[in-house]
DNA sequence: CAACAAAACTAACGTTTGTTAGTTTACTAT
DNA sequence: ATAGTAAACTAACAAACGTTAGTTTTGTTG
């Protein structure tokens, strides 16, 4: 498989920005990490702010996609519940570079793309939030501040591409159930 | 209470750092904020680094300072791990915008300061780790993965800020206990 | 082989940045 | 009052930054 320029630069722009932060990695730190010059980046992005932002857009986007075929299975609450948590931990291995950049490198994006990052993430958040409250309308999960229990669950996944890069050898299957067991099982009733 | 100009100014780059990030932020920013010229700062401080040094390395000895405290208290592993969710609820509480760089912030602090942070940071997630197992030895804790709920619980514990950020007007003792309920639920024996 | 487009290059621009030097103002202690 | 210190100021520098313009190389297509 080939990759094109274009993604070889992402990726390489994501390592970077995750390793020192967007501010400090200018586009010729970027560019010498692909043995070219600066200003050639240019002929495959406008600027700086466009790579980040088709980065953090493009994970939203995959998480908005994920959400819609999770809530569209017809599994119960707390199967969609596994389901996100599987999704969560699918796109940090797959992407572990780029996801990084969602704990904190968000803010340097600059509008119009901030809103939309914004309103997807929110989007997103407010339907997790949902799948608890009917869990527990259910029966199915006990009764806890749902709110509190919504940051604390998306705290860990959110953070998950820290522990894993730490531990690239763990097999993906059994970190799931771990995760599920771990962020589950302390609020299933 | 007068607050020096050193502490007004150390307040005043802790919240813009968290806003726009270390890099971000200039001198000037933090000065115009502080209604004096950059150059005056340095009366103050050595350097920019040096703020973001003095913000990181005072939160991190005061965690390791509330470490060795619960570590001496005599309480069982169960009762240090609900002291330790307090010592965070609390510092979020207090120090709110100088923890937010606990979060992201600390990549851009240099040698021989990301050291010293490192070594302290990490010491402090070993002992974490060592309640973790004395009390999955002692039956008081359910069999888990141990580094994995240890990860969960600190980034849950790391991201506190930017629930409470949103959420100022929640008793702080109601959520020290809400958070103790959501994070020690899951993993009782 | 000729023509064209994609993608690299060199060179330079205007800003912004952290920091320094030297000077002036404000406050405090004798 | 005066001396001395702390803390503000003005002015400037050298370096680094994102980006642009214009040019050359590379690779593909008719």
């Amino acid at each position: 498989m080939v990759r094109s320029r274009k993604e070889s630069i992402s990726a390489c722009a994501a390592r970077l920005f995750r390793k020192r932060g967007y501010q400090a990695t200018s586009m010729r730190d970027i560019a010498e990490a692909e043995s070219i010059k600066a200003a050639s980046i240019y002929n495959h992005f406008k600027s700086k702010q466009e790579i980040l932002s088709s980065l953090l857009l493009r994970m939203a986007r995959l998480f908005t996609q994920g959400m819609q075929t999770v809530k569209t299975s017809g599994a119960d609450p707390v199967g969609q519940l596994e389901q996100l948590i599987r999704l969560h931990v699918r796109l940090t291995i797959e992407h572990t570079d780029a996801i990084a950049l969602i704990a904190g490198e968000w803010i340097h994006l600059e509008e119009p793309h901030l809103q939309e990052y914004r309103r997807m993430r929110d989007s997103y958040e407010a339907e997790f939030k949902e799948i608890l409250n009917e869990g527990k309308q259910q029966g199915l999960l006990r009764d806890l501040a749902t709110d509190i229990a919504l940051f604390s669950m998306l705290s860990s996944l959110r953070w998950l591409y820290s522990w894993y890069s730490r531990n690239r050898d763990y097999p993906a299957e059994k970190l799931e159930e771990e995760m599920i067991a771990t962020l589950l099982g302390g609020i299933k009733a």
